[in-house]
This record gives C-alpha cells, structure tokens and sequence, in this order.
DNA sequence: AGCTCGAGTTAGCCAATGCTAACTTTTTCG
DNA sequence: CGAAAAAGTTAGCATTGGCTAACTCGAGCT
C-alpha cells in the first residue's frame, strides 16, 4: 500500500504552495483591506521575484486575479481554498493546543502538519475539540 | 512569527526524501536481506531513473553507498536516520491509531504528517502512548 | 516639476524531483 | 550455452520553487 500513498502525499505537496498562499492572501485582505506582493514576501520570507513566479502560477490556476502594479485579488475558487483551508488549519492548531503543545509550537507544527490531515483525521480532532478525548 | 515558520518548513522539505529513503531502505534491508533499486521502484511509485537518480544525492550527502549494478548500503549516518525517522513515525502512527483513526489512514497520514512534527509535539504524543490522554 | 525610493517586473540562473527513451548488465530459464 | 526478461544506467527534458541583478513604475517630498 505504500506506493499509493506517497503518490498522494506528491499530489498533496502541489497543492500545499497554493493553500498556504490563498490563506495568507485571505489574511492580509481581511487585515489590511488589500494584499500586496510585499505582504506575502514578508510572510514568507522569500524575494518579491519569488512571490511574482508563484501569484503567476496561481493566476495560472485560477485561484488569484492580478494586474501589473495592482493588489492581489482572490477569485471565487481562491476564497473557497482559502476558507477551507484556514478551517483545517485551526482545527489542527486547536488540536495541538488541546494536546498540551505550547502556542508557538502549535502554530509553527500546525503549518506543516495542516496538508497531510485526511478528512478521517480532521474528523477526529474536531471531535476531541468538540467533546473532549476519546475514552480509553 | 510566519517568515521563519516558513523558512523552517523549506528547510524540512529538503530533509523529507531522504528520511523516507533511508526508511524503506532499512526497511527492505530487514525484510529481504538487501534493498535493490526495485525495491524503492515499488516503495515509492516512481521510475528507476528517479530512484537512481535520488541515490545519487544519497550518496553524495553520505547517507548511502552503492556500487553499480550492487545492492544499496546504508552508511553508519544513513542507519542512525533511518532509526530515528522510524521511531518518529510510530509514535505519529500509533497516536493516530490511539486517537481512532483507522490503521490505513493513520498509516497514510503518519508518512505525510511526521516530518513535521516538533519535539515538543512529538513528546505530547508520547506521553499520550504512554500515560494516556491529558486531563481536561 | 523633478527626483528619489520603494514596490513590482523581467530575465537568467540553479537544484530537486519527476519523466521517457535508449542502452547495458545481470539473471534466469529453456 | 544462449536468448529473453529483468534490473540498472545514462541522457535529455519539464516543472516547481528558489535566487540575483537589472530595469520600470508610481508615490511622495522638496
């Protein structure tokens, strides 16, 4: 069974770049009123070059709308990731809170961790958040 | 707090084909005596050509040898990270399976989820392995 | 108005990871 | 033994996701 599944985890790694880009494009929007290259550059930690390939890639994609010297905009699709990735990416950071894992570690781990969740064990987190552990 | 959250998660991309390498590698190696090219061909769903060429940065980080045409050692370096990401891995694992996944997805998740995974975290899973679930 | 400076763009480069296709070596079996 | 099949190698290519360097645009200040 290994074989299958690190063809999804490569599947999975295509799209990580596009959900954590729409979830910060979504964030400096909700923050600032506008996203700018410069936002996503510093979010990163990348170079404005960088930042212009891969808005470039998602406009491809149909996830943003760009015009040259303008903000980034999300399209209907791009709010849609957006969204549903933010609700998975708290429902793991709540999760690890819930853990014992202290703030800081949980939102570093909860990037990382946030694409390689199945929908069975995003399930079982929000239970754990929801109704408390499991019993034994 | 995100630019080095980032940087981090780059840095542990790099890190993530050789853990998974020299995993199956000692893996093939326990169950069949000798890991062949073939071997990882199945484990991992690609072509001979990008299992060889992946050795190939193997060997050049010291993490495995081989000869052409021979059987893929692991190196002294290559057998204490085998070790290391296959506890790290059944800890993941096993906490998914405590938390009520079930074994197919803990086993898909765990191979997405593990590499990145803080200390910190890894410990709070422990200790649920061990000690159970935290009080509320 | 003009100038500067920050932001954005473009071009060209590199490494990692994947592929196909063509070739060589090894193994296996009739 | 010898030929076919399996395994391994090599070459050539594409994409992603980084970078630097050089250029352009636009905003703000004097």
């Amino acid at each position: 069974m290994p074989s299958k599944t690190y063809q999804r985890i490569r599947l999975d790694h295509a799209s990580e770049v596009a959900e954590d880009y729409v979830e910060a494009i979504a964030d400096a929007i909700a923050e600032r009123g506008v996203c700018r290259a410069m936002d996503l550059v510093k979010h990163f930690a990348v170079t404005h070059a960088t930042v212009n390939n891969t808005i470039g890639r998602l406009q491809r994609d149909g996830l943003v709308v760009t015009e040259p010297y303008q903000p980034i905009e999300l399209t209907a699709a791009g709010k849609r990731l957006a969204t549903q990735s933010r609700k998975r990416h708290e429902i793991v950071e709540g999760f690890l809170r819930r853990l014992g894992v202290s703030a800081a570690t949980a939102a570093t781990d909860s990037e990382g961790i946030e694409h390689h969740v199945s929908k069975e064990t995003l399930n079982a987190m929000k239970r754990v958040l929801t109704d408390g552990w499991p019993s034994e």
